[in-house]
DNA sequence: CTTGCCGGGGT
DNA sequence: ACCCCGGCAAG
């Protein structure tokens, strides 16, 4: 049924999907070949990549494009999991499940996620950029030379690293048929940005794998070998290869570090309306939206709270209470604001208090904490306004980019470029319907947001907000100016696209 | 139905 | 490289 339309179209043979062991976790592999059961089922031979072993399986017992989804799967505990961590993609295995909440133990964290985020499957995205990306900013900020075969390194990630990740591309049921990166059975050494990430992998996974062992169940005392195939541990169950070559070990995604620059310069958003608006791809992309940690390492005699500040030009007013500070912004700034409520746009999500404050989460000592509870952290000045040092931005990203980082469409001399309309013809305008009567608050939201991706460098509290955008939330060009205006989205909507201007 | 966008194709 | 678009997943 729900099997392929997508399959008619490029042959499924090959496709990654995850497919479901004797104990019942799902072990990755690939289509190997179809056939029709006597009983004219369609059934797909899938060879797993941990160790070849072929099986074959009805289109209903298989994760991946065309297939099903985890989300319409029980994960056991103990199934190996990818979900991206930090911006980016950590594999994890399964603690526990309880709804769509799933408990996630990474190499020395356990997080949770939303059934939906976590993939069984390496993403496609993250294959692709891994290798590019991770090649690019790895060159640029990793400090080991490319060739230091058995670099120890301690692991760093979980650390605070800002990721590159120029735009985040979950979700998708799951699955990714990756042309590239075939399955090579053995210890694929074929990327040269392997140095190092052959080590991590092992030390990580080692490390989840003794974790595992140890809050789980005592089965091999000795080395967790066959956790993952605790019973029996079929003479060659698809993904008990800790150290075997397990295409599980995400070959060419190297764990190495993101590059440390990124200073997140935030022009003062000295106007809700007119802070400088990112030139495009949302420069320094903000991971507040993104993912959190759920647990930080130093989870202690720590209390954290969240506090909301108001990020109002002039306005100091900090709250811890949610409500209470979109209280005050909504009626402080927001008031008399009619929010037009266009006919052709139903944009029923009028939360526009959430631009104008942020959320962060302070670290409370018991001590302090009174103190932090009428005051709330001191609104460090450094943070939020910090001075306009156009320095440097990241910007590498898509290709088109004029570099002007000043608001590109007040600039005169600015012609066209990704980031915003150019000119900004603010007498009259398009010929539209709906967007023109309240671009201005539109653009003012998306600017706002996008010049306060706040605290991202461990300097300042960390934010978490972990607000999930789902999707009705996003705005992307088409949305935001609408179908009419389709000379206004960025490049990469007109060619349908990635969106590069409103990165979330 | 609409949005966002991948993957593939054309120039 | 630039551009276009089929078709899909998610809503
Ligand atoms: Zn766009």
């Amino acid at each position: 049924m729900f099997s392929s339309r997508r399959l008619a179209k490029r042959s499924i043979i090959g496709t990654r999907v995850c497919a479901p062991w004797s104990d019942g976790r799902f072990y990755p592999g690939q289509i190997q070949s179809t056939s029709t059961w006597p009983n004219g089922e369609e059934v797909y031979s899938v060879i797993f990549d941990g160790d070849g072993a072929t099986k074959t399986f009805r289109d209903v017992d298989l994760i991946g494009p065309g297939f099903h989804t985890i989300t319409s799967t029980a994960l056991k505990r103990g199934q190996k999991v990818f979900i991206t961590h930090q911006g980016r993609e950590v594999k994890g295995v399964v603690r526990m499940m309880n709804d769509d909440d799933v408990q996630i133990e990474l190499d020395d964290i356990i997080v949770h996620r939303r059934l939906e985020e976590v993939r069984v499957l390496e993403s496609r995205r993250s294959a692709r950029l891994q290798d590019q990306g991770d090649q690019d900013y790895s060159r640029l900020a990793d400090v080991h030379p490319p060739s230091e075969p058995g670099k120890k390194r301690t692991v760093s990630h979980v650390i605070d690293v800002p990721i590159p990740a120029p735009k985040q591309r979950r979700s998708k049921g799951s699955a990714s048929p990756s042309p590239e990166m075939e399955m090579s059975p053995h210890h694929g050494a074929k990327r040269r940005d392997e140095e190092d990430s052959y080590d991590n992998i092992m030390d990580e996974r080692t490390a989840a794998m003794v974790l595992t062992t140890l809050s789980c169940s005592p089965v091999s005392p000795v080395f967790p070998m066959g956790i993952f195939t605790e019973k029996g541990s079929s003479p060659n169950g698809p993904g008990s290869s800790i150290g075997s070559s397990g295409v599980w070990g995400m070959k060419g995604s190297s764990g190495s570090p993101s590059p440390p620059q990124f200073s997140l310069s935030q022009s003062a958003p000295s106007g809700p309306v007119f802070g400088s608006l990112p030139n495009d791809e949302g420069l320094s992309m903000d991971s507040s939206s993104e993912e959190e940690e759920d647990l930080q390492p130093k989870r202690k005699r720590m209390s954290t709270r969240m506090v909301f500040k108001c990020t109002w030009p002039g306005c100091e007013k900090v709250s811890n209470i949610r409500s209470a500070m979109e209280h005050h912004v909504r009626n402080e700034h927001l008031k008399g604001k009619p929010k037009p409520a266009v006919s052709s746009d139903s944009d029923s999500s009028d939360h526009e208090e959430e631009f104008y404050y942020t959320e962060e989460e302070v670290s409370v000592d018991t001590v302090t904490r009174t103190f932090a509870d009428m005051y709330t952290s001191s609104q460090d000045p450094a943070e939020e306004k910090l001075p306009p040092s156009p320095s440097h931005i990241p910007d590498h990203d898509y290709p088109k980019k004029s570099s002007p980082m000043s608001i590109p469409w007040a600039s005169s001399d600015n012609s066209e470029s990704d980031g915003f309309p150019a000119s900004f013809p603010s007498t009259s305008g398009f010929p539209v319907s709906s967007w023109q009567s309240n671009n201005q608050s539109r653009i003012t939201k998306s600017a706002e947001r996008l010049s306060k991706p706040n605290s991202i460098t461990g300097s300042s509290p960390r934010s978490i907000s972990s607000h999930k955008k789902s999707r009705s939330e996003v705005k992307k060009c088409r949305k935001v100016y609408g179908m009419e205006n389709r000379d206004m989205w960025c490049t990469q909507c007109k060619w349908k696209k990635a969106c590069s201007r409103f990165m979330d």
